[in-house]
DNA sequence: GCTTGCCTTGACGCCGACGTCAACACCTAC
DNA sequence: GTAGGTGTTGACGTCGGCGTCAAGGCAAGC
């Protein structure tokens, strides 16, 4: 099968197949013309690789699974390599689903806060007698 | 006070400040030797910019708060287009939160099921009479 | 012969928020 | 005088994962 095929078959582009095997993650033999071959060995690995890019991981941190899947192990996680990935990824998941939650929190509260400013304001500008407006209250008045 | 003043009471650097003046978000006055000039105000602006950024929002996100405070309001989000920002933030801000956990349990899940697989055959491996290893087991027998 | 379609390599573009370097001007201190 | 610290503009570099274009080769179909 030839670049395009892979390709297709993966969902992916012929660019990003030249950018893996650049990158040394997916070589490629070659037929006489120099044109890329591949065979479903190959698909198996890029399949792997797309699985684990589409759940945020780097490149680079395919390379054990693609490397234990082509030392012949059933799974590109059978191998203590793809394991300590798996953990480290696990870990910074954890830390920025926090770190995110925090921020949500702080802008949801900021949220909060701002409304009820505004919402104070506004009742004052309606209490007759009270004080008058100062500006344009940022457009809430029309 | 002038750029490098700024910068340091900010906690950032000049470049940075450069740069937010060519992105029109924190235009300075010069004084008569071309040198930037900023007031106390300018500060505010900044660590308006600086405290949004800090929570992950883009630059552009940060300018309905710049403007809001230039305009003379209380706080950056005294103004419904800050308030609109917050409201995006926050359902982008839940939306990847929800992305992030289902991959975390996909990723746990993945972990927990490799760790079983190796297990497995680690302990089909210590049963006399068992099949004899097949391979090197990836590391884990040494 | 000519177009179409697949392939090749090489190289620049993109995004955001700056970092870094170059080359220069100015003021102060020693 | 000169070294150091401040400022200026301009322009290129960074990071990852490709997209996109250029210029060319090779085969099949009309």
């Amino acid at each position: 099968m030839r670049i395009g095929e892979l390709a297709a078959r993966a969902g992916t582009t012929t660019r990003t197949l030249r950018y893996y095997e650049a990158r040394g993650l997916l070589p490629a033999r070659r037929d006489d013309k120099g044109h890329r071959t591949y065979d479903e060995g190959d698909l198996r690995l890029l399949r792997q690789i797309r699985t684990l890019q589409d759940f945020g991981f780097d490149l680079e941190e395919t390379r054990p699974f693609v490397e234990c899947l082509r030392a012949g192990h059933p799974e590109g996680d059978s191998c203590p390599a793809s394991l300590l990935v798996y953990r480290r990824k696990l870990d910074e998941l954890d830390a920025l689903i926090g770190q995110l939650t925090a921020v949500r929190e702080t802008v949801a509260g900021q949220l909060r806060r701002a409304e009820r400013a505004r919402d104070a304001l506004a009742a004052e500008a309606l209490v007759p007698g009270g004080p008058e407006p100062v500006c344009e209250l940022g457009g809430l008045t029309r």
